[in-house]
DNA sequence: ACCACCCTATAGATTTAGCTTATACCGAAG
DNA sequence: CTTCGGTATAAGCTAAATCTATAGGGTGGT
């Protein structure tokens, strides 16, 4: 039994005549007429009587009739289907990343690209970055967002780098200069991330270099918290200037020299393939970023 | 998209490799191979990526498989319900009868038609003989049993004929006879169907050509009252010896002569093309009245 | 009665899916 | 470095589905 046989038999059933149903298929009336015949031979069923030179379904083109439309359908929701996957609506898409980005940036860009993408299912898991990076080698998941330096490092990684901004509360004397610098910063009260950041290896760098007194006095390990007590006063701080930007609202930003640079990477999985959406995400967010 | 492609798919998602798959499927490997690629092709889906020279599924391809399935069972089913209609296994059986036939006789049979055809769908319909003839033009039966004559005769009928017996209670003095003859019967109270009856027409004829007196005490609509009535010892009738069997135990069945024409008629739709299973059952009903 | 019109069936030619066999290629394992 | 298990490609075949052209059967109007 073939699709085209059924869907021949659909329309001649629902039009009555072999000349209507091969205009609406756009084929030429002895095509149905011989394909018709073919189905009658192969289901051994007597679907129409010819009767005063037209057809006439009997009983049992009438029972048939029901599942052939059931069956019909299937095959027409399995070719929509096929469709919605290629184009990404249809699929699923559970992504692990780290808490600063899975808060509030993330979500944002998920809900944004499933906005077109009707029957997509979002997972979001939120773990530290290297948690991150083992949960993929499980191949539980379709993308992965870390903060590098990894532990050991993937083939199947994209690596997505930003120059770090300083940050002062509104009202500071600093938030007039075009750039700041280490210099600037002598003797500052600053807040950084913990001490075992990369983040935080670079500052000390910085100011080691320009023979600056780094004056820390906290250490946060999530830039959001760092910008809530830059916000309170305690001092100023550094903060990349995508991932975070959600929580520096009355903070003003300054570029920062020499560059600190903050790494953020997607991974891919890699023992399968990743799903083409995995993929389309990852350009998404990468364009975003 | 095609059934085949879909056959190879699955076969393939669940076994593998497409060496298996052609084996299981009886055809070649490159036949398999070609299926696939124009699958792809075809739905626009990358479905396996080609890995050290083996297969290995795509997330799309798991997520297209779960519908491939979906239609091919639909389809897979199609099929079987062709076959279970052509054995007339499927289908529906609405007859349309005459009382006494209906009471006893006809269910027993259908239950016996239907023993070996799963699915059929049964319905008795009970009505006198005009309106079961009147209830088939309206198409609303696959078959009807009418008792003749009828009012206007139609072209799809088949005519079943019987020859009357004489019924007389156990021990009664005629129980003995070979065959009973109107001079026998010579003021014998006999039970009768009601004067329109054809067989009162012929009862009357049989007796004045005879020149015996018809001594009739009871006339009933149908033989299962007249079987009663001679049970209970009003007198002597007669009856068909198909139709009314149930309704004689204990009473002794006689041949009578001149012959009593009992005849009905199976009726098959005449506007609409018969069903198969209609037929069946009209072929195995005279095979059995 | 006959012709026009509508419908279906058949015949012969063409295209293409799906199959075959033969063969090349590729990676892993001995 | 060869063998083995697997996949892809090529060339050729068959059958399904399509086309055009044409014949034939019914119905209804003139």
């Amino acid at each position: 039994m073939r699709i085209r046989q059924l869907e021949c038999f659909r329309t001649l059933m629902i039009h009555g005549t072999m000349t209507r149903a091969a205009e609406l298929l756009s084929i030429s009336q002895p095509a149905i007429s011989s394909t018709i015949a073919n189905l009658e031979h192969e289901t051994g069923l007597k679907l129409f009587v010819r009767k005063g030179g037209r057809l006439q379904p009997t009983p049992e083109a009438r029972l048939f009739f029901v599942e052939a439309v059931r069956a019909l359908e299937a095959v027409e929701k399995t070719n929509r289907i096929a469709k919605e996957i290629r184009t990404g609506k249809r699929g699923h898409l559970a992504i692990a990343a780290y808490a600063s980005i899975s808060i509030n940036l993330l979500p944002r860009l998920m809900a944004e690209f499933a906005k077109e993408r009707s029957g997509l299912e979002l997972k979001i898991i939120t773990r530290n970055s290297q948690s991150v990076r083992e949960l993929m080698t499980t191949q539980q998941f379709d993308l992965a967002i870390a903060e590098l330096p990894l532990d050991y490092p993937t083939s199947n990684m994209q690596v997505i780098s930003y120059e770090c901004q300083c940050m002062v509360p509104i009202g500071h004397p600093l938030a007039e200069r075009e750039v700041i610098t280490p210099a600037d910063l002598d003797g500052v009260p600053f807040v950084s991330l913990f001490k075992g950041d990369p983040i935080y290896q670079q500052l000390a760098l910085a100011f080691s270099a320009y023979g600056s007194a780094w004056n820390v006095v906290a250490e946060t390990e999530f830039f959001s918290t760092a910008c809530e007590l830059v916000r309170s006063g305690m001092g100023v701080g550094i903060v990349d200037p995508v991932v975070s930007l959600p929580f520096t609202r009355d903070l003003v930003l300054k570029p920062f020299s020499p560059a600190i640079h903050y790494q953020i990477a997607l991974l891919l999985p890699t023992q399968e393939e990743p799903s083409q959406l995995a993929r389309e995400f990852a350009h998404y967010l990468k364009q975003h970023l």
